[in-house]
DNA sequence: ATGACTCAGGCGCTGAGA
């Protein structure tokens, strides 16, 4: 079985790149963050012309989360327990199903914008919500994935230049807390190959020659539980999908299973 | 070549992304 997941920056403006990506990719399950669309406007039916069922949580201009699924879905969720609100409504960055038998979470974590911002705090009380959510299904012996857009770089390595991340959100001690609390439930990192060059960077920022000059972040993340990664026959970041007009700043993050 | 930001909402320009 073949798992991905990639942040789209908007489904609508992606689709024709999104459609070629599972025409070529073949992907069994695919987990989408940063749909940027309304739940009207998902473009459900060109997904099911490819064989794809989806779970979507939407909510228009900002955020939104997809499970596509070409092996069935099952116990479908559309928001994550005990999510906190940001000023006052609870958004669109979790979806979940049960597809081909493995439990998997697509989530869009918050940015966190600056260090000592309200958005800085919503994010940490958004990720300890995960891993209190995350416990159960990652002491299960069913296969458990939470995958998607972190907007936390786990290590140093995973920047291009950690001098120029002083002080900024994505590196912070309290940011990399949460991952290892969310690990201390019972899930592991997923350490993708890289397609290119030696750390597998997911994003590279649109601007300043950004992805020529490989200046990226890995910040895509899977976290499996054991009966999930003791499975994976590989994982890589498919860097092609950044290249050329029309693509996403994200690169999609593949895992491959033999279940 | 991978090339100097992009997207939605809405029609000028703002907010967000990380």
């Amino acid at each position: 079985m073949r798992i991905a997941t990639w942040n789209v920056n908007s489904i609508t403006a992606r689709l024709p790149r999104l459609t070629q990506w599972l025409e070529s990719a073949q992907p069994d399950v695919l987990c989408l963050q940063e749909l940027k669309v309304s739940d009207d406007a998902f473009p459900q039916q060109e997904l099911r012309a490819l064989g794809y069922e989806s779970v979507v949580s939407a909510q228009g201009r900002w955020n939104g989360v997809a499970v596509l699924s070409r092996v069935g879905i099952e116990d479908p969720a559309l928001s994550l327990p005990g999510a906190p609100a940001w000023e006052g409504a609870v958004e669109a960055r979790a979806a979940a199903a049960t597809c081909g038998g493995v439990r998997v979470w697509s989530l869009y974590v918050p940015n966190g914008r600056e260090v000592g911002h309200p958005h800085y705090e919503y994010k940490l009380q958004w990720l300890a919500a995960l891993r209190d959510a995350a416990e159960k299904f990652a002491s299960a012996a069913t296969p458990f994935a939470a995958l998607g857009d972190f907007n936390i770089a786990p290590t140093d390595r995973d920047v291009h230049d950690i001098a120029e991340f002083e002080g900024s959100t994505h590196v912070t001690s309290r940011e990399r807390e949460a991952l290892a609390a969310l690990e201390a439930a019972g899930v592991s990192d997923v350490y993708p190959r890289p397609l290119k060059y030696d750390v597998p960077f997911t994003y590279w920022d649109y601007r300043q020659l950004c992805f020529p000059k490989n200046r990226g972040m890995r910040i895509d993340l899977v976290y499996g539980n054991e009966a999930f990664t003791t499975a994976v026959s590989d994982a890589y970041v498919d860097r092609e999908a950044r290249k050329g007009k029309g693509a996403s700043d994200h690169a999609p993050v593949v895992v491959d299973l033999e279940l």
